[in-house]
RNA sequence: AGGGGAUUGGUGUAACGGUAGCACGACUGACUCUGGAUCAGUUAGUAAAGGUUCGAAUCCUUUAUCCCCUGCCA
């Protein structure tokens, strides 16, 4: 569990740095604040356990905020996945479940309290006439002809686009700040739009809605957050944020800033993340191949390596780009202390022990977990026909090739050692069957004892089978990086993040051989394929049809070898 | 001179004026009934130039490069 705990870094010196000063009295109170308008991602992750977490390292609490002020893009399939999700994540937010919906009345009411104070306005202008006078980088925009209203015209009118008595985009509620500010986000942000919309939470009650600005650390405050972290990009907003808090004089949380996670090979934005759903470049959210935590889910990623990775990752200002490898370090390295290890075959070749009695079967047993003792042995039926990996024989071998050949010895894990005697071809010359023959004295795979001379025979190696007549068929899913490019985004003039899409980034084989006691496990249960890699059921399983995700190979020296070559 | 932020091995990070460390990756080797795991080792870095200091990744100045900002998105 000490891998997952989080090292120092510069957010924490901000908390202990308020703590000294008693700046929140020593409280630490943060929030994880999604928008309901798409799956939570990997970059969500690192967010969810930076929060949830310094709240349980300083004795504090983590809110759930839906950041539901945008009724236009949100659902509610989202907000169950978000539950769904950070639950699985392994984290609890208690009974401070909140959503930015419900601080709309709150919210209102502060809203008159600022046009009361001169500090806002409704602006009749439209958005592009908005657009236009806010100026551009480098000059100053102007302002509105009706910035200058009077409080209580500003006051009925307010009320009257909350009444509905505008359509959409007719008026906007601005805060009244300085139009030449160098800082745009000051230049009389837009506070409060009309959007004749329902909402998923508040239904048809509200007509005008809160901008993120206006709402975002308003609800903080409500909540008594004390620090309110978020990514690089609204760092422009802090300023606003500030603004806000000492116009009202209400509870001031500190908005600290971090950069986002970027990972190789993987786009992290919803909208990017939409468009493959949308345009069917992967089946749905939680799709194995997304960056999802859903997909993640699916593939068969644990909690817990997610949860490790975002330890590892660090937490800094730098808008850098992890590698894919670390996160597949993460993940191989829970599932090797977890996983339950089976055979499985996923391209056989029938093995015909020619001097294995016919009608004989006999149960080997085999480690479940050789990480970890407690998960015992199983019981593995063997008989003359076996299929072993079309890949663990060849009938050329190079040198180094440990595995079965012509006249080659080599272990079948927990059962026999077999020596290839015959290779079958068909008229094509294809390889359709071998026969071998087993040494009786080598069962379990034991070594046989020592000739007169005390010689031990040795060998070196070892592959894994699965008994024909016992095999449970199945179909498995080898998935690959979605895309075939470390970044997607670098792209050529006129293309889009889908130019690299991988074609081969989902492969289906069909016809495995599995070990019967496969059919034991289900969706999410971590399984290691001996010699293959890591797996679990995939949830679109039938009593039939059983199928698995391969979470993610085992790593594979020999196949480096090869492609060295 | 628009504003804001950033820059340490291939990658991600630590060092808070005092020995540049850790992890991932890559590469060796040992061991192994998984060519897995494990173990041992190698590799490679302070963006640049000035300055302050006994001493600078750290402080100052200048430069370079990168990211964000002109939604009635968040």
């Amino acid at each position: 569990m000490s891998t997952e705990t989080a090292s120092r870094h510069f957010i924490r010196d901000i908390v202990d740095e308020h703590n000294r000063t008693g700046r929140f009295g020593g409280k630490v109170i943060t929030r994880f604040p999604p928008e309901p308008n798409g799956f939570l991602h990997i970059g969500h992750a690192k967010s969810i356990c930076l929060n949830f977490g310094l709240a349980a390292d300083y004795g504090g609490v983590c809110h759930l905020r839906m950041d539901d002020t945008n009724p236009t893009k949100e659902e509610q399939k989202y907000i169950d996945a978000i539950h769904t999700d950070v639950k699985w994540l392994g984290f609890d937010w208690g009974p401070h479940e909140y959503y930015a919906s419900d601080y709309f009345e709150q919210l209102y009411e502060w809203a008159i309290t600022l046009i009361e104070k001169g500090l806002a306005y409704v602006d009749d202008q439209n958005a592009e006439q908005i657009r236009q006078t806010r100026g551009t980088l480098t000059r100053p925009g102007t302002e509105s002809p009706y910035r200058n209203r009077s409080v209580e015209e500003n006051l009925g009118l307010f009320q009257r686009m909350r009444a509905g008595e505008f359509g959409n985009g007719e008026k906007v509620l601005r805060a009244k700040i300085d139009m030449a500010s160098p800082n745009v986000n000051l230049r009389d942000p837009v506070m409060y739009r009309i959007l004749h919309a329902p909402h998923p939470h508040t239904g048809d009650k509200w007509c005008i809605y809160p901008m993120y600005d206006y709402a975002h650390g308003q609800s903080d405050s409500i909540e008594g957050i004390t620090h309110s972290i978020c990514t690089l990009e609204f760092e422009d907003h802090r300023p606003l944020y500030d603004w806000f808090c000492d116009a009202l004089e209400i509870h001031h949380p500190q908005q600290i800033e971090f950069a986002r996670l970027n990972l190789t090979y993987t786009v992290m934005s919803k909208r990017k993340l939409l468009t493959l759903v949308k345009d069917n470049h992967v089946a749905d959210w939680s799709d194995p191949r997304m960056p999802t935590i859903s997909g993640m889910r699916r593939r068969g990623y644990t909690p817990a390596a997610l949860r490790n990775f975002c330890a590892r990752i660090g937490m800094t200002k730098f808008n850098s780009t992890t590698e894919f490898a670390l996160l597949e370090h993460c993940v191989r390295e829970d599932l090797n202390k977890v996983a339950s290890r089976r055979m499985a075959v996923l391209d056989p070749l029938r093995v015909v022990i020619t001097n294995y009695p016919e009608d004989q079967t006999e149960t080997m047993s085999a480690v479940n977990n050789p990480e970890d003792e407690s998960a015992g042995r199983r019981e593995v039926p063997f008989s003359k026909v076996v299929y072993i990996e079309r890949d663990d024989f060849m009938e050329d071998p190079p040198r180094k090739f440990f595995r079965l050949a012509p006249g080659k010895e080599v272990r079948l894990r927990y059962a026999y050692w077999i020596t290839c005697t015959d290779v079958i071809k068909d008229d094509a010359g294809n390889i359709v069957e071998l026969h071998a023959t087993y040494d009786p004295a080598t069962r379990g795979g034991e070594s046989p004892p020592p000739d007169s001379a005390g010689n031990v025979r040795k060998v070196k190696g070892t592959i894994h089978w699965v008994s024909a007549e016992h095999a449970l068929d199945a179909e498995v899913r080898l998935y690959d990086h979605l895309f075939t490019k470390e970044n997607p985004d670098e792209v050529e003039e006129g293309q889009d993040f889908t130019a690299h899409l991988n074609p081969d980034s989902l492969k289906i084989v069909t016809g495995a051989k599995l070990e019967p006691s496969l059919a034991d496990f289900e969706p999410g249960d971590p399984i290691q394929f001996e010699r293959i890699g890591y797996f679990t059921p995939d949830i679109d399983s039938t009593k039939d049809t059983p199928i698995f995700n391969r979470s993610i190979t085992l790593k594979d020296t020999w196949a480096k070898m090869q492609k060295k070559q």
